[in-house]
DNA sequence: AGATCCGATTTGAACGATCAAAACATGCTA
DNA sequence: TAGCATGTTTTGATCGTTCAAATCGGATCT
């Protein structure tokens, strides 16, 4: 065996230290009641039986987990799903720093899904939960509000009235950017490629597109698809053979874009010298070469830790940080590269 | 407030079912001691309460916490790891088939991140551990044997004799696969673009390569670099301008196998054409139209699967399953595309 | 009838921590 | 010096479950 000799107890520290029980607890959870020399004391014992709290034993009676609950969806087929990596380790990271964990769980979308979520805090398993892959009428800001249960969401809730705390990022300043971008190129014919009406985030996006053709002076040229890779390519084929084709395409997604730098590439056009192309998530395959898709990019790492620092604020752990308790908005930056890289001729 | 009148406890249970605590206990834990018409009377009860146990309590008393620790690593600069998502997932999904949860945490990489596995075995918060990136010389299968703690490994320790249990692919029959697929299109120089020796994930692909050239009757040709797209470009070009050039290029990873892709394509070859190329991993990359890479997929949803299988077969809590107890090796299966689509002429 | 056994159920103790209140010093004030 | 406020430490109870042993009621055996 090892040198784990687990076995220490608030009660064997406290023998060792010639103190009680509560002592030991409270060097640990409120050091300033604890007389310096004894505290001093008392660590040194901490220290050497190299005792930890037993999780279970505090969870019991304080009747709190240290646990944040994050359901993990099956990632949807053929999709590239680089956010869902790094978004987790950053609530990990950011959990640890204030000794809390995160838990993995799975559950069916929709309104199946909750029962999972009811069971874990039957147990008591968790103090809380961030939610990600919210869609449009997400049942589940609703329901955890009425239950009165602390969460985050990562994304707005895009019907109806905001039910509690939310961290999401501005694609609508994102797709606004990427506009600008290639407006300041010299491209004048800009089109967007989208998502059907409904999907919050796809709504968004387009917003911004908008926003920054009547800015601008552009005028806009809109088509939607299933934002699938074939789907953006038949689409952007279809406006590149039109008689004034479009300069520049500015994508709802990577996905989308990766069908259209196809199409451009079909008709001998090259990307970035004849025909802008921007997509949104700065997936991995955007920067390999041959590719190099000038793309939105999510500050993920941001989005974690802020959502992490709401929700232990709304536990009481942490003292919630400046600005609104009950969101924040976070900008994406462009990421530039060959598929924008050049002026249009003419 | 909702329907969650998080109140229930075995002893309210037990009141409105007119049995004692451990009656409902069994009811739960060892159905079979109860009486076939107390259990129903008590299952209503359950039911009607909504009663969940306390998983703080029954941790605190079985000192068992029923989750298992898994370390996420922060994600490899521009590396395209498609793999922590599924394998994740598979893990979250195997585990909650019997009770169980995955608790995420950070460590550093190397014996420095021991301290935190210590930690959570100290505080009693996991049950055991599943490791994933496990490099050569990894400290964590010996130290954790040392410690008598159950833990699963996804990838063999590759340096030394086994610690421990292990789910590993294999590589080499991977590659052998890839080798036999381009053979077979009438292939007959084949060579093989590998890590630096002493990586053992890249020395067991390059035994599969040598293994099919010496089956095959072929002669074998390996070039080794740092194993990013850029390298990969590189030495693929090498080989192209060659005299007398190989016509497929077996890669150790999809990013090598990128780079190759693009040297090919550089010099006004058409990969699957005149020149196969076939990469390992299956990223999502992959399927990109304008890729279209042939590529070993490695069977993730399965390694979870049997990872969590076999950690709770260590824990005794199910049956382990048949062959062996301590480790187990999976077949991976190549996933052909364009890039290895039409026989070489000549 | 009394002893014995057996299955079903209950009781007391324990897991290891924290809360709330009591006990104990110590110094200051009147 | 008694009385009181203040700061430090200890004691008893409790969180909700499971373990181990005790109890109970009925059937079987001698």
């Amino acid at each position: 065996m090892g040198t784990l000799e687990s076995g220490a107890t608030l009660e064997s520290v406290a023998a060792a230290a010639g103190v009680s029980r509560q002592t030991v607890s409270n060097v640990l959870n409120a050091p300033e009641r604890v007389a310096p020399q004894t505290r001093q004391r008392v660590q040194e014992a901490i220290e050497s039986l190299r005792y930890r709290p037993n999780r279970s034993a505090r969870s019991l009676r304080t009747r709190t987990s240290r646990l944040l609950g994050y359901c993990v969806q099956p990632a949807p087929e053929g999709a590239i799903n680089p956010v869902l990596d790094r978004f987790v380790h950053a609530l990990t990271e950011s959990a640890a720093d204030h000794g809390f964990h995160v838990l993995l769980f799975t559950a069916p979308p929709g309104a199946a899904g909750l029962d999972r979520y009811a069971e874990l805090l039957a147990q008591r398993a968790v103090d809380g939960f961030v939610l990600s892959d919210t869609v449009v009428a997400d049942p589940r800001p609703v329901w955890l509000t009425e239950q009165g249960v602390p969460f985050v969401a990562f994304g707005r809730s895009w019907s109806g009235p905001d039910h509690g705390r939310w961290v999401d990022v501005d694609g609508a300043a994102g797709i606004v950017e990427a506009v600008e971008h290639v407006h300041a190129l010299g491209h004048r014919r800009v089109a967007f490629i989208g998502w059907p009406e409904g999907s919050g985030v796809g709504d968004d996006r387009l917003a911004g597109y908008l926003a920054a053709c009547s800015r601008l002076g552009l005028t806009p040229l809109v088509e939607r698809d299933e934002g699938g890779v074939e789907q953006g390519r038949a689409i952007a084929g279809a406006l590149l053979d039109d008689p004034e084709p479009p300069t520049a395409l500015v994508c709802v997604s990577d996905l989308s874009a990766y069908g259209a730098l196809r199409a451009v590439a079909e008709r001998g056009l090259r990307p970035g010298a004849d025909v802008a192309v921007v997509g949104f998530d700065d997936t991995p395959a955007a920067r390999l070469p041959g590719v190099e898709l000038t793309s939105v990019s999510q500050p993920i790492e941001e989005v974690g830790r802020d959502a992490v620092h709401m929700l232990l604020g709304a536990l009481g752990v942490v003292e919630p940080p400046p600005g609104p308790a009950d969101h924040r908005l976070l900008r994406p930056t462009l990421v530039v590269r060959a598929s924008t890289a050049i002026s249009p001729e003419g």
